[in-house]
DNA sequence: GTTAGCATGTAAGGAGTTACATGATTTT
DNA sequence: AAAATCATGTAACTCCTTACATGCTAAC
């Protein structure tokens, strides 16, 4: 009832869809494939986890025992599994190409699970990804221009470093896209497959 | 007694240095000075600024009664400005070369009022974030490697991203501190001067 | 005279962290 | 047998946002 937990799920049946997995080792694959832009605590786990038993979405499993420590009886690892339930409702996050999946907090773990997702949902998550950077690098550079006045060269400089950052990110954008219309174009099967390693210089985009 | 106000109290005492304003104002201020990295609601700026007033930090003040409404006894607007301690306050906060001035969460405060920081604080802090960053290139780095196998494409493809944002950021933090050592020694006066657009690639740094 | 934008505020709550508490297992 | 690290959990708290409530002032 508590947790109305975000990201995190999505990330956890994302992750337990590989393989089942107890909380620790989830933290650390977590807070890896999440790399550089996200990272969880403990704290947030494994009420996360309860949540989600609680909902259905996965269930534990005691991994055999551990027959050393059988004789207290004591639990030691709790292994997580998805359920049907669960793989249901990955499949419907996996699936949302609405303004959510493109946002700050939600298009790194989108983008993480691509493998998972169809063709035609990757696409629009990262065309709407772009379109809101765009907007950004819009405002950005407005603000850039209008402050020029009045302000230290210091705050200008974080400004423009900021721009081009988000500029980068939409150049990034624009290859990841071309690479996935090369593999999605007409006669060509689609096959789920992962961009085989093909970000080239095939941006039919204009700038 | 509510809020520890962590980045928005020096965020307010800052512009507040430069000059008084009213809450509305200070909010647009704030969200173009800390642009792309940092973002804030009233929710959050007046009740932080109440906070500031019970602390002594700022006063509030009726900007000369705004004649027409004045019949009706009412306040319309109220403008904020610094008291003495919260000068002597920012001042301290300014000063702080530590740690948590090179935080991802702090660092882009402190550098917005570089143009009211110290030539020896500056260089600390830059060299602190730039070594913190360094830090995060080497795990990512590791990271990447490691995670090589077993990770489809795209989780990869989200990884170097990443990892290239940071080391980007690295080399812009190296320029700074060139450009910082360059108004800086031995006979040069330091006359807290704007580091008058100089980042050039005077960066005697390895790599 | 009504829509739009300026201006101030608050209550509820979401999302997560820190710090702690506890114990099992492995390494030195 | 001590130290590290694996493993699970919780309570308190921080920081911030959303959504609401209110009214003034300018423009159309």
């Amino acid at each position: 009832m508590s947790r109305k937990t975000g990201v995190l799920e999505l990330a956890v049946l994302g992750l337990l869809h590989e393989s089942p997995m107890h909380g620790y080792e989830l933290r650390k694959r977590l807070n890896t494939v999440l790399g550089s832009f996200r990272a969880f605590s403990y704290g947030s786990l494994y009420p996360c986890l309860k949540d989600m038993v609680a909902a259905g979405l996965i269930v534990e499993e005691a991994p055999e025992l551990v027959a050393a420590s059988a004789h207290t009886g004591r639990r030691s690892k709790i292994v997580y599994k998805l359920t049907a339930e669960g793989k249901e409702r990955f499949g419907e996050l996996l699936s949302d190409a609405g303004p959510a999946a493109w946002d700050d907090e939600n298009f790194g773990v989108h983008l993480a699970f691509f493998g998972q997702t169809d063709a035609d949902v990757r696409l629009r998550i990262l065309e709407g990804r772009r379109s809101r950077l765009e907007e950004r690098v819009d405002t950005l550079r407005q603000s850039v221009a209008r402050t020029r006045e009045r302000v230290d060269s210091y705050t200008l400089e974080l400004q423009r470093h900021g721009l081009e950052s988000v500029e980068r990110e939409v150049r990034w954008l624009g290859e990841l896209i071309g690479a996935e219309r090369a593999g999605l174009r007409p006669g060509t099967p689609p096959s789920t497959s992962t961009v085989d390693r093909a970000l080239p210089g095939t941006t039919t985009e204009k700038e």
